[in-house]
DNA sequence: TCAATCCCGACAAGAACGCTTGGGATTGAG
DNA sequence: CTCAATCCCAAGCGTTCTTGTCGGGATTGA
């Protein structure tokens, strides 16, 4: 609802110190937790999810490109267009998510889970903290490989969704309570 | 020995995309590494250690003073002072080197590990997201618990730097296979 | 006395981020 | 057929962060 053009920039990075994801990180999941909300009931169209998210739609656009190039949604262009999911909630784990938004999850040069890393790393004798990066690169690969994107869109919701998609066509806007901020 | 003074700055983030520590964390770590085979040797000067790594010193200085005040490493001032470790390297856990670095890990301000983060993170619906956000950190800090500074400092290395320090004084290079690149 | 070292604050270049702008192409509805 | 809604895309701009550098102090052993 309120002023995308006010957004007025957010400081750079969002996480403080290591294992900072980005606003990309952030909004994109934001973006893929709403479409998972949707998913089944038709296209969702950005300026919904921007006034939903309070997010600026320029941006998301952009993200809502790279999560297409990446083939996890799906878009209908012309009127009444919009992105779609484009498989289940259940079968998208958050690691493709997000290494689709911000790149390969290596958290130094030296452990690139692409090949060739052991190239660009002929440092010095220290080159033993390579055991550490890699370390802490497989512990947050698994724990982004156990979490799919269904266990951010709770199953009621999308029952909800469902029964809404075959029956009345307004009032779902009263399910943001949901939210258990523990 | 060579050249402090050509450093030529480095690209700015080392660790590509999500999950990436700067080179605060990667010199850090590497400077520690160095205090590790020197235990039990006296204090190392930066000097020397900015020389062994190919590391600006000045810069080096600056990370030092943080790991000092994080009450991990102890100074000697004055002539042939220098830096030690303040703890046996395996009663040094790289959780606390890396927070020492580069702050809290919180991968998402919603997700940091001081208390009142319920607070900054009164988001709409998505705030869902918090679950992944946590299980993110809480895998890395995991990850980073269960590594000390002893694992990144064979043993062996230690035993022949301590013969080292009481025998010859060359012959510590060759060390580098240890690294097993999978 | 002197040189080696730690201590400390300020600042400069450059990259990355966050977002905006401005236009195009494509499609359903009237 | 026209029109509005929507996706598509590239370029650019200001802010903030990192990555160092610089210059000078304080402290101590020889």
């Amino acid at each position: 609802m309120r002023a995308q053009t006010s957004a007025a920039h957010r400081p750079a990075f969002h996480g403080t110190g290591a294992v900072a994801f980005s606003t990309k990180g952030e909004y994109g999941v934001r973006l893929m937790v709403q479409l998972g909300r949707h998913y089944g009931a038709g296209p969702a169209s950005l300026a919904e999810i921007a006034a939903a998210e309070d997010m600026p739609r320029a941006y998301l656009e952009q993200l809502a490109f790279v999560l297409r190039d990446a083939g996890l949604v799906v878009s209908t262009r012309g009127a009444h267009g919009g992105y779609e999911l484009a498989r289940p909630p259940a079968a998208i784990p958050m690691s493709e998510v997000l290494r689709a938004l911000e790149g390969p999850l290596a958290p130094m040069i030296c452990a690139t889970d692409e090949p060739g890393h052991d190239l660009a790393c002929d440092r010095t004798s220290s080159c033993t903290v390579n055991l550490l990066w890699i370390r802490v690169r497989d512990a947050v690969a698994g724990a982004l490989d156990g979490v799919t994107l269904a266990d951010l869109v709770p199953q009621r919701v999308v029952a909800i969704q469902r029964a809404l998609a075959s029956g009345a066509t307004s009032a779902n806007q009263n399910l943001e309570g949901a939210a258990t901020t523990s």
